[in-house]
DNA sequence: TATTGTTATACTCTATAACTATA
DNA sequence: TATAGTTATAGAGTATAACAATA
């Protein structure tokens, strides 16, 4: 039994949260570099996957990132034929993003082996608990993208 | 009931939890600018609140910090009669930290009000899910902290 | 020589503002 | 004029290296 228990406060949520995020992406590290992705460009491929975007500040907005920040990753993944972009032809200022097969084989392959890696966290929580602190996740997640961020 | 469910992978847990992290910073900024204290500085005064430490380079380890980084916290900790530094006089060269009771009462009150806003995050929960996220939140965030980053 | 705290410097990430091309 | 994309610049945050004091 804990000497001074009951005085315990909780730990911050977000004293949790965050250096665990940092944790789960050091430990995720070593799998983008042997595929030579940077942390946004899985984003990016990852996110294009999911929804079909039709321009570049809307798949910025999607991610959280600023609009000015992904071009270099764009560049570097069109460059290297994991997507394409193309003009709209009914508006030629927008960009339509596109993952090539190639990107969508990327994409699923580094995303399987993130998960695998992210399983042997899960692996750590009671069984019981494990569903339940995905929905949890899940709700939450939802809640921090809907909530503004100036 | 969603169209294309069967397909959907789940989110990784890295892009879920990083970006909950963030939301839950920016909704405890105000609070801290309320109080004057930067982020940093709230973390070393709740970490000093729980374990006395005799250095500052444990400190900085404790809050997986910088040695470095965390030195103009002090500083600035210090400055305002938070916190006292004084050299170890069975070894001058470390330095004893502690906190005043004026830093104390800023600590108190500060977690109270950033925990009451963690709450309400708290609150979108299944009351069912709520025990056992905590839970596993501690469990998996002592995993991180164990875990050797680089 | 090794360690604690400190300072100075460099590097990375991110945000802001200004430019182009289309509309 | 307004918007999508781009570029250039500046700022914050962080890490690396070098230093003084003490052991």
């Amino acid at each position: 039994m804990n000497a001074a228990a009951e005085d315990e406060p909780r730990p911050d949520l977000a004293a949790m949260i965050v250096p665990l995020g940092r944790a789960l992406m050091a430990d995720e590290q070593p799998v983008l570099d042997a595929h030579g992705l940077s942390m946004w460009g899985y984003v990016v491929l990852s996110a294009l996957g999911e929804t079909p975007v039709r321009t570049q500040a809307a798949l910025a907005a999607a991610i959280n990132a600023d609009k000015t920040r992904i071009i270099t990753v764009l560049d570097d993944l069109e460059s290297r034929d994991l997507l394409v972009r193309r003009p709209d032809p009914k508006d030629r200022r927008a960009r339509l993003l596109s993952l090539t097969p190639e990107g969508r084989r990327l994409r699923d392959s580094v995303r399987d082996e993130i998960q695998r890696r992210e399983e042997s966290w899960l692996g750590r929580l009671a069984d019981a608990d494990r569903e339940s602190f995905l929905r949890s996740l899940r709700t939450l997640s939802d809640a921090a993208r809907r909530s503004p961020e100036p």
